[in-house]
DNA sequence: TTCGTTTCCTACTATTGTAGTAGGATTGTT
DNA sequence: AACAATCCTACTACAATAGTAGGAAACGAA
């Protein structure tokens, strides 16, 4: 039940993304550096988020990365969802694919179904930009305290 | 994001064992072959809740298993973590152990937190008894419905 | 046009977790 | 003594996780 580094880092990519939004493209490079994490790795998570179209690329020296909507219009949930792939907690609740046979008389399966509302509800109602309001807030509260 | 058969099959022997409890102890076998699954695996998981003291074992011939308190007094929740571990979504909100240095400025372990919350709110709401309840209720309807 | 910077693409690897299978030792009943 | 059950340990096949690695392609600037 741990949600993988891949959705993790992918949130955060997005978070660091929509926090440095200077109307200049963000290089890998600098997100790994602030994030702390490898750029090779990072490289093939944004690439599953370039490939959804939830980030624009520019090629070439000077190039970059950049979010193509607002922060305000990305969730976690979508971005999980995209990099982790189904958050049910079961295979049962998956595209109804391989249903289990039991499913009709499986008394579980109403505590997976209640399971996996909670997590949807958790994950689809914050976004990114949620988190950067976040951040600013702490920042700020900073400056006051120096 | 998924739970793994260890804590599923043994969510589902609970149930069972609930739902057969005439007094006798129940074998391995009746429980392996009324759930579908594998009798030497589901000894091992067995084994688990036998350590834990959720269950009560008997050797040798006519032996078997029962459970060692009433059914209401097993949730969901406390048979997930004993055989799956802990339910936090990320490593971070597990003891402590490896705590991320970053944590004190990191916007996402909120949204982790929430999760982690949520996840508990379900599987600590339902006990054996209500998974028992439902199905009687079920077995009910059935016999209405001829 | 050439150099450096950046994304893009594919393959590889080490480690761990999952989902069992297998075999026999031990314990108790008949 | 035979049998039926739990108990215990080891093993295995497969997939997922968490990266590393190397180079090709695109682009900007000199």
């Amino acid at each position: 039940m741990k949600i993988s580094t891949k959705g993790r880092y992918a949130v955060r990519v997005m978070f660091d993304l929509a926090l440095h939004n200077s109307g200049e493209c963000i290089k890998v490079k600098e997100i790994a550096s602030r994030q702390g994490i490898s750029e090779k790795y990072l490289e093939q998570i944004i690439a599953v988020l370039n490939k959804a179209g939830y980030v624009r690329s520019i090629r070439g020296a000077q190039g970059g990365y950049r979010l193509t909507r607002d922060p305000e219009d990305y969730t976690v949930g979508m971005i999980l969802r995209l990099t982790e792939g189904s958050l049910a907690p079961v295979a049962c609740l998956d595209g109804n694919a391989d249903e289990c046979d039991r499913s009709d008389t499986c008394e579980t399966l109403e505590v997976w179904k209640n399971l996996y509302d909670a997590i949807n509800q958790v994950v689809d109602n914050v976004t990114i930009a949620d988190l950067v309001t976040s951040r600013k807030k702490r920042l700020e509260n900073l400056d006051y305290s120096i």
